[in-house]
Order: C-alpha cells, then sequence, then structure tokens
DNA sequence: AAGCGCAGAATGAACGTTCACTCCGGATCA
DNA sequence: TGATCCGGAGTGAACGTTCATTCTGCGCTT
C-alpha cells in the first residue's frame, strides 16, 4: 500500500479521535513507519493536516453528488445532494469527526478550504438560481441558504454521534429533507 | 477585579483566537498572573477548560432568554430566542469563535455539558410540545428540531466570520428567523 | 546465475523547544 | 511576627523535527 496514502489514513484516524494535538509520534506508529518517514512525505505537520483536509473535502464532494445527474426537478436534485450528505456523514463517523476538528482548526488556510469546497458550492448554487427562477425558493444570497442547510445537517448529525440522548433517537432521511427544502422554500 | 475571573476571561481570548492548544504561560501573561496562579484556581488545564465552557454555556442561555416573557405565539416566542442567538452570536465573535472550538473538544466532559445545556434546551423543547399540539409544528423529535435550528444560525454565523466572500453580504435577521421557522412549521 | 554497487526510501535515536505543572522566596495583610 | 497569598523561575515530560545510518530492490558485470 502506497505509504503517503498509509500516513494521511493514520492522521485522519487520530484527529478524528484525539483532536488536531495528536502526535506525530502516534501517526507514525498507526502508519507503521518512523517518524522520519513522514517528512518524506510532507514538511511540516501543519502541511500534513492541509493535505488530509483536501482528501476529506474530496470525498465529502464525491459523496455528495454521486448519482446525481442533472435531471429531475430543482428539489429533487437538491434532496438528493443532502440525503447523500446525510447518509455520508451518518454511515462514516470518523470521517464526520474529522470534518468537525478540520472546520474549526487554525492551521488551515483560508485559500484552501475555499478552492476545496468549491466544486460541491458550485454546484449547489446554481441549483439555487435555477430554483429561484422558477419561484421555488426564497430571494436570499445562495451562501444564506446553503450554510444554513449544510449546517443543520452537520450539527444534526455531529449531536446524533456525541450525544447520548440522541443517539436512541430515531431521525430519518425524510425528517431531514423535510426541515432543508420546507427551510429554502418559497410557501 | 477579581482574579479568577481574569484568568477565565484570559482563556477564553486565547482559545477563540488560537484553539484548544493556547498554553498556559500565554494565558498567564494575558491574566496579568503568573502561571502558578491559575493553578491556585484549578487543578488542571482541563478543568479550566472545564469552567470557560460552564462560563460561557451561561451567557449562551442568558442572552438566548433574554426579554423573553411566556407571552404571545408560539412562534413569536421561538423567534425571540431565535433572534437573541443570532444576535449575540454576530455580536459577540469572540464568544461565537470560542463556542466552535469547545463544541468539538475532547476535553469537555459529556455530562458537564448535558448540565450546561439544560436551561435552554428545555425551555425551547417546551415551547416545540406547545406547537406540535396547535398543530403549528412538525411531529419530529424535539433534539432534531432544536438541533437543526440552532446548527444553521450558529453555522451561518460562523461561515460569516470566516469566510471572506460571506463577510460582506448582508444576513439580516429577518433570513435567519425565516429558515428557522419554516424549516420546523407545520405546512 | 551469482556477486557487486548504488540510489533512494525508511528508520528511530537525538536535539532543541515548549508544554503543563510545582515550589519556594517574597509581598501583603492582620 | 505569623499567616496567607502570589509570582515566575524551575522541572521533567512530550513535542515537532532532523540526520546519520540502515535497508532494499534493481541494473550491471563476470
Amino acid at each position: 500500500m502506497d505509504k503517503r496514502e498509509q500516513i494521511l489514513e493514520a492522521t485522519a484516524n487520530l484527529i478524528a479521535e484525539c483532536g488536531l494535538q495528536s502526535p506525530i509520534s502516534l501517526v507514525a506508529k498507526q502508519a507503521c513507519c518512523g517518524a522520519g518517514t513522514i517528512y518524506r512525505y510532507f514538511d511540516t505537520k501543519e502541511e500534513l493536516i492541509e493535505m488530509v483536509y483536501l482528501m476529506q473535502m474530496e470525498r465529502l464532494t464525491e459523496a455528495c453528488l454521486a448519482n446525481c445527474d442533472k435531471q429531475g426537478s430543482v428539489r429533487e436534485q437538491l434532496q438528493k445532494i443532502w440525503s447523500n450528505l446525510y447518509r455520508y456523514l451518518n454511515d462514516s463517523p470518523r470521517d464526520a469527526a474529522l470534518l468537525d476538528q478540520l472546520g474549526v482548526a487554525p492551521d488551515v488556510r483560508e485559500e484552501l478550504q475555499l478552492k476545496a469546497q468549491a466544486g460541491i458550492v458550485e454546484r449547489i448554487h446554481s441549483l439555487f438560481e435555477e430554483g429561484r427562477a422558477r419561484g421555488e425558493i426564497k430571494d436570499l444570497p445562495n451562501e444564506v441558504l446553503g450554510v444554513y442547510a449544510y449546517g443543520g445537517i452537520s450539527t444534526l448529525v455531529r449531536m446524533a454521534r456525541t450525544k447520548p440522548g440522541l443517539k436512541d433517537q430515531t431521525i430519518t432521511e425524510e425528517m431531514v429533507l423535510s426541515l432543508c427544502w420546507d427551510a429554502i422554500a418559497n410557501h
């Protein structure tokens, strides 16, 4: 297996579990390599974390856009994306926890974040435009609509993962999709 | 000024700006005291962080429930709380950034989080009950409704604070309240 | 086929720094 | 003068990073 990938994966696991202060020595142990080897692939720990972020955002984007043909109503297309997002975060708790940590990391440069998010953001915003043109969607800035729905979903999944009281509550996909659509729809 | 408060405030400032790994030495410097003094008030750094969390959740609760008499429709009462939350997070970026950091901190024990959130959560859930009894609110678990709205608002404020593109977008309180209510309302 | 040489990957002990935390000398009160 | 509180130098542990060394796989020679 590729060593670089092994290191990225080990870092992702540790950050998801113990936060950003996970020591390099543990990363090396989990990646089954020496500490020095990590520095053959990444200049600094900071860069390593940025690369983990990049990898993770690619996975998120891919997961969200899976089976998303550009057919069907705006509502159907948006709900497909939200459904993908919800299932991805729920089915991959490690990835969800990792994204939570990286989301507040001071190490990840702003510029890199924007680049990594561009793909999925672009797609969603163009759907918003279309929905607004049809009068189906509120006349609010794209960023507001997108961020609000994303924030709701990701927070819901985070709480379901960490708050014991929510764990045995059954949260269905239908609930989430209803919340997201009704929030942004014109009534 | 009370030394203990000074230390708590300094810790809050540093965590909001630099994350949880802010060193005790810097806390001491910002609090204008020696490192040893901190340990006269808190046994460990972990406990210090937990106390910061407690202080911050009290402020959040107080801000959210300000001027909230138990009169008016369910919608009016809920929107008053959300409005308070939105304004608080927006007007106190330090507090908002701090809550973001503490929200993913492994240091803060689950049990303490639940206790600190109990006040505001209770109030909101009872409003949900009433609204549901009147048929105004979706028949979904209280936690799902509450967490979704909170997640949407807090994420929106976080992005407005950190993403440069969103900074000059005008996000009004009305936008946020419309999103929150429509998400959870029966239509 | 066997032996040799070599480039680059991998290693982990060692280094200097920084951390959370301690401890004791001095300031501040009664 | 005795009791109490405080500060910041001191401490060992742990950190990110480096580097001298070892390992490994492949081409070349015989």
